[in-house]
DNA sequence: GTGGTCACTGAATCTTTAC
DNA sequence: GGTAAAGATTCAGTGACCA
C-alpha cells in the first residue's frame, strides 16, 4: 500500500487502517483494487469531462481563454472514454459499502455516458442534482445558451439498497424548512479558496467548491464515515472531509497536486461535536411505543381515541393496542383498517378528548418526548 | 399517407405537403419513415421516461416488450430502451434538415441513456437545459432530494453543421440583456391549461406547460419553419407552433389523445407577423465594404481615424484601405496590427472626427446601410 | 478607510463568407 | 474540399492600484 503521510489533525490518528485519510498516488483503478471490499461510506468522483475542445477560444477583448486542455481529458472515442468509465466504476461499486452511495459529477460532454454507464454497472440513480453557478463563464460568441451548470448524479449500490443515509431533515433545515430541490446554486470557485501556483496561476483547473462538497457529505454522509475521491485534485474532498469530522481516502496521479493538497488539508480546523451536531440538523427523535404512554399514564388504558371528525373511535387496551369491536391492532394497523387503507400514521389519525376538544394523541408523543429528555434517556 | 384532417387556422393550409400542420396517427419510427428526408427545421421530442417497458415500448422490429413481472431483468430493460431509442433517433435524423436542431426531454430515468445514444448516432450535444419548476411535487418519504427539475438536450444533425438557428439576441433580450442561461425556471402545467377527461381528471399524464415550447421554438426556429413532435401526446408542440406561426407535425399512437389535441390546436389564435417579428443582431444586417464608405463619399480618402482613445491613428486610402506608416491593410487588420492582436472589429475600433469628439465608423456603416434600404438594394 | 478604475478570470465541445 | 479574410462577441466577480 502506498500510502503518503497522513495530515494531521485526524482524531484516528493513532488508529484505523493505514489507508484511512491518505493519499494513494496512481491511476486510480489500480489504487482502488488495493482497498478491501465494503470499506467506504460514500464517493464522490469527478472524473475527466473529455471536452473535446477543437481550436483556441477569445473573449471579445481578445484575450485567451484558458481552456482545460490537460492530457488526462483527452480521449479518443467515446468508446475509450465508456470503457474508462466502466472500469472505473467497477472497481468503486466494489469498495463501496452496500449502503454506500456514489456522487459523480459532470458536464453534458460525459455526464450522459456515466449515467448510463452507472445503470448497466447495476447503481440506482437516487436523483440528479444540478449545480447552478452564480458566475458561470458567458458563452462568447454567443451561439449558444450559457453554460451556467454542471450535473451530478446521486445512486446507491444497488435498487435494493434501501439503508443509504440521507440526512433529510438536516437539508430541510438548511433550506429554510422546506425540502432540499435537487438545483442547487453556489458559486464557482475563486478568490483565496482557488489554490495558486508559483506564479498565482490557478493550480488546478477545474478546483471544485468547498461549498459543494459540504452539502454533499452533510446530506449524504455520517460524521466517522469514510469519504473516497478517486480524482482527489486538489483535495477538497479531503479538506471537507477533515472539517466536518469525516475521514478521507484520495487517489491522485500527479505528484504536485498530492503535495498541494496534503498541505491544503494539514490547515483545515475540524469543526467540534457541538458545531457538527448543528450542522446535522434534527438529531433523528428517539422513538416512542404507543403502549408506554399507557405504562406511565399519560393515558389510560380503557380511554377512548376518536379520529378528528370523530367517526370512528377505538379504545386503548393496556398492552398498548387498540380495539374496536372484535378486532384489535396498534393505533397504525387501526387507523388503516377503519379507513379501508393499507397504511396510517396512527400518531396524527388518533385524538384524545382535553378539555372539550380533540388532541393529537401526538401531543402526548411529544411529551413523553420530554420526559425522556429529562431522564437523560 | 394516414394525415388526419388539417386543424383551421394555418396561413398555408391550402399549400405544402399533405402532412403538414397534421397528426400522424401509429408508431412513431414507422410515422417517420413515411416523412421525405431533411424536411423539418426542429424536433421537439417527449419520449417515454418508462423504463418499466409497460406496454408503452415497441423493439425496432416493432415486436412488443412484455410487460414488468416478467423475466426482464433491469439489464435487459436497458438493452430495450436504447434499441427503442436508437430506433426513433435515427428515424428522427433522416427527416431532419442538415442544420437542423432536436430536443428531447426527460428525467435522471431515462435521460442519460437518451444523451449516449444521441452522441452514439453523431448528434452534437449544443446544451444541456435544466428545466427548474417552480412548483414540484414534494418527495412524501424524505429520502431524497425533492426532485425539481428535468433536463432537456439539445443537438444539431451533427458536429460539423454550424448553420443551426439561435436566436441569441432575442433570447438575450427577453433575460434582462444578459445572455439566456441554461437553465430555465417555469412553473409546471397546471390549471386551465391542463387538458382535463371527461371526469375532470388529467387527460395525460406529462403535459408540457406551452411556455416551455414557447421558449425553445423562439430560440431555435423562425416563423415558417417545420417542428416535428414524434410523441405529440396532447399537442403542446403543435398549439404553440401554431400560435407562433410555426408548422407542426405531429406523432401520436392513441387516438383519444389525437382527439384532444386537433380541437386544442383549432382554438389557437395565431400572432401576428409583427408580433412574431424576431430581434436580429449585426450578423442579420447586409454585409457593407469600407471601400463602398470611400466611393460614395461617407468618408474621404485621405481622412484620419483614430481609436477611442487617440493612442492610434491612421490614413484612409482610396483603395478602403488604412495605412499607419508603411503598412497598410483593411480595417480589422490595421486594428488588430497596432494593438497587438490576431483579430479586431474595425468597425467598433476606429473612430472619425466629428464635431470635435470621436465616432466609431460603425455609424457612417449605419448610415449607409440606411441609404442601401432607400434605394431598395 | 473609501471609492473608482482597470486588469484579469472561470471544465468552452463558441462564426461566417468568399475565393 | 481547403484557406483566408471579414467581422461579431461577455457575466460575475476578485484584486491591485490610485486618488
Amino acid at each position: 500500500m502506498s500510502a503518503l503521510r497522513r495530515p494531521d489533525g485526524f482524531s484516528n490518528a493513532a488508529s484505523g487502517p493505514n489507508w484511512l485519510n491518505t493519499i494513494l498516488k496512481g491511476d486510480c483503478v489500480a489504487a482502488m483494487n488495493r482497498l478491501p471490499d465494503a470499506s467506504v461510506d460514500i464517493i464522490f468522483a469527478d472524473p475527466p469531462y473529455n471536452l473535446q475542445l477543437n481550436g483556441d477560444l477569445h473573449r471579445p477583448d481578445q484575450s485567451k481563454v484558458d481552456a482545460v486542455d490537460d492530457a488526462w481529458d483527452q480521449f479518443d472515442s467515446f468508446e475509450a472514454y465508456d470503457a474508462f468509465t466502466r472500469a472505473w466504476l467497477l472497481a468503486a461499486r466494489r469498495v463501496l459499502k452496500p449502503n454506500g452511495t456514489i456522487w459523480v459529477i459532470g458536464s453534458y460532454h460525459n455526464i450522459f455516458r456515466v449515467g448510463a454507464k452507472l445503470q448497466d454497472l447495476g447503481f440506482w440513480i437516487l436523483n440528479d442534482i444540478v449545480w447552478r453557478k452564480t458566475n458561470p463563464m458567458p458563452n462568447f460568441r454567443g451561439r449558444r445558451f450559457q453554460n451556467a451548470h454542471e450535473t451530478m448524479i446521486w445512486a446507491s449500490r444497488d435498487e435494493k439498497a434501501k439503508g443509504y443515509t440521507f440526512n433529510y431533515e438536516a437539508m430541510k433545515a438548511a433550506n429554510e424548512d422546506v425540502q432540499m430541490r435537487s438545483d442547487w446554486l453556489f458559486p464557482i470557485c475563486t478568490g483565496h479558496e482557488r489554490l495558486k501556483d508559483d506564479k498565482g496561476d490557478k493550480l488546478h483547473p477545474t478546483q471544485k467548491p468547498e461549498a459543494l462538497l459540504a452539502r454533499i457529505m452533510l446530506a449524504s454522509s455520517k460524521p466517522g464515515d469514510v469519504v473516497l475521491d478517486p480524482f482527489f485534485g486538489s483535495g477538497t474532498t479531503g479538506a471537507v472531509a477533515k472539517r466536518l469530522g469525516r475521514h478521507f481516502v484520495g487517489i491522485e496521479r500527479e505528484q504536485n497536486y498530492i503535495d498541494a493538497a496534503l498541505e491544503r488539508i494539514e490547515a483545515v480546523k475540524p469543526l467540534g461535536t457541538a458545531e457538527l451536531t448543528v450542522l446535522t440538523g434534527k438529531r433523528a427523535l428517539p422513538r416512542v411505543a404507543f403502549g408506554s404512554l399507557v405504562d406511565t399514564g399519560l393515558i389510560k388504558a380503557g380511554a377512548m381515541l376518536w379520529d378528528a371528525k370523530r367517526r370512528w373511535s377505538a379504545r386503548v387496551r393496556a398492552d398498548g393496542t387498540l380495539s374496536i369491536g372484535d378486532e384489535a391492532g396498534s393505533i397504525h394497523k387501526m387507523g388503516a383498517h377503519v379507513q379501508g387503507f393499507d397504511a396510517c400514521n396512527g400518531w396524527t389519525f388518533w385524538h384524545y378528548e382535553r378539555a372539550g376538544g380533540l388532541t393529537p394523541i401526538d401531543e402526548l408523543r411529544r411529551i413523553a418526548r420530554l420526559g425522556m429528555e429529562k431522564a437523560g434517556a
